[in-house]
DNA sequence: TCTGGGGTCCTAGGACCC
DNA sequence: TCTGGGGTCCTAGGACCC
């Protein structure tokens, strides 16, 4: 039985939400981003004063872009300081995550309304299950978006196919606002011809060494023998590039999971070092310890595995971890457990960002909340 | 004044057990 | 007078995604 799976993905999320807020950016380059970015003020006569993304000092990335910002080059996760020599004239917003997780909310409950079993993707996409709806495709799809602008007043772009990977390509050929539906048949036509980066899971790193033996696009990537592949990739990934290639794809919707991680992290303004900026130091991993361990509360959930990341002024990352005999969920727990995994990192340079992360989650009062049969017999043996 | 923050999954080696 | 083989857990790093 032949699956009917649609991909729908608001488009430029967080700029569209920040647009309902301040109507008359409508057409303008705007982008969102910048820790340190200012919230427009009110000048006494009563209109907004924008911040320009020319007049922008300090750390960050472009979260993301209008249309009109991306015509003049700009692009999510480029550095802000880049983005502003190539649109200085730009206007910059900070993002809202709250208000945006109230949006994702919305439009999620308005597409579970019509169709109740959902994929979550993040805060701006989802998988949808249509396999069981009577209506055709594009009557579905017209259905979904009328329920999103209705709910949100924001504008999304959908793709229909038999499986979750074409529908993730289709929704992306016509953006904004756009409905897209692949059949088997359209796959030479309409998705051999994209370059592999299209296909989700096909990075930077692969697309690169896919040109490096001359495939470029899908339909290149279609044809190419097994035995090149798995000389470039592992076998595992060899076959699924092939299978990907073929618009074949099985994996079923994700309708329901356990998180596996919960992480805070932070960038510093200034690079810090260990010993000259000790205090500091301290006090943002309390921060960030205090703050997962909200999550952890949050989520109702504790963690075993507890662990460190810090990024050096030359961007390297290193990461510490160390399980713990039982799960913790407080930042004191926490503390003290990842001031272990900081011993073992070296500290010489100065460093640019520190994360806390937790792991091997549980639900409290379930198994793999207490330590098993034999690690309690050991435990009561020595105590 | 390059390069955020929150995630998932995979790999690979070593420890340890049977 | 040796060194198999499978399984699980832990750790570190990396690719990738939103």
């Amino acid at each position: 039985m032949s699956r009917r799976i649609a991909h729908l993905d608001m488009d430029a999320f967080y700029a569209s939400v920040e647009l309902l807020r301040y109507p008359e950016l409508r057409g303008l380059p705007v982008v969102i981003g910048g820790r340190s970015a200012a919230r427009p003020s009110v000048a006494p006569d009563g209109t907004r004063l924008y911040s320009r993304l020319g007049d922008y000092v300090g750390r960050g990335v472009i979260t993301t872009a209008t249309y009109e910002a991306r015509a003049l080059g700009v692009h999510s996760a480029m550095g802000l300081m880049k983005a502003a020599k190539l649109a200085p004239e730009a206007i910059l917003l900070p993002a809202d995550f709250t208000q945006y997780r109230l949006y994702s909310r919305r439009f999620k409950d308005a597409v579970a309304a019509i169709a109740p079993r959902i994929e979550d993707r993040g805060i701006d996409e989802i998988y949808i299950d249509l396999s069981e709806h009577e209506q055709d495709s594009l009557t579905l799809a017209k259905q979904l978006k009328a329920a999103v602008r209705e709910a949100t007043r924001l504008s999304c772009s959908i793709g229909i196919s038999p499986n979750k990977l074409l529908s993730k390509i289709a929704s992306d050929l016509d953006k904004p606002d756009g409905i897209t539906v692949i059949g088997e048949g359209d796959l030479q036509a309409r998705i051999w011809p994209l370059p592999v980066g299209r296909i989700n899971g096909i990075g930077p790193k692969a697309q690169a060494r896919l040109a490096g033996l001359g495939i470029d696009t899908i339909g290149e990537l279609a044809a190419a023998p097994f035995e090149i592949l798995a000389a470039a990739f592992s076998e595992r990934y060899a076959r699924w590039l092939l299978e990907s290639a073929h618009g074949r794809d099985d994996r079923p919707l994700v309708v329901e999971s356990m998180p596996r991680s919960v992480s805070r992290e932070t960038t510093f303004d200034r690079d810090l070092h260990a010993r000259h900026d000790r205090q500091e130091l301290g006090r943002i991993l309390d921060a960030l310890c205090e703050r997962v361990a909200g999550d952890l509360a949050r989520k109702n959930v504790v963690g075993r595995t507890i662990g460190v990341k810090v990024r050096y002024d030359d961007f390297r990352t290193v990461t510490r971890d160390q399980t713990l005999p039982r799960p913790v969920a407080d930042g004191a727990a926490i503390r003290q457990a990842a001031v272990l995994c900081l011993r073992r990192v070296p500290l010489q340079r100065r460093i640019r960002l520190l994360g806390v992360r937790v792991a091997a989650l549980s639900v409290p009062g379930t198994q793999g909340d207490a330590p098993d049969d034999s690690d309690a017999a050991q435990l009561s043996l020595f105590s």
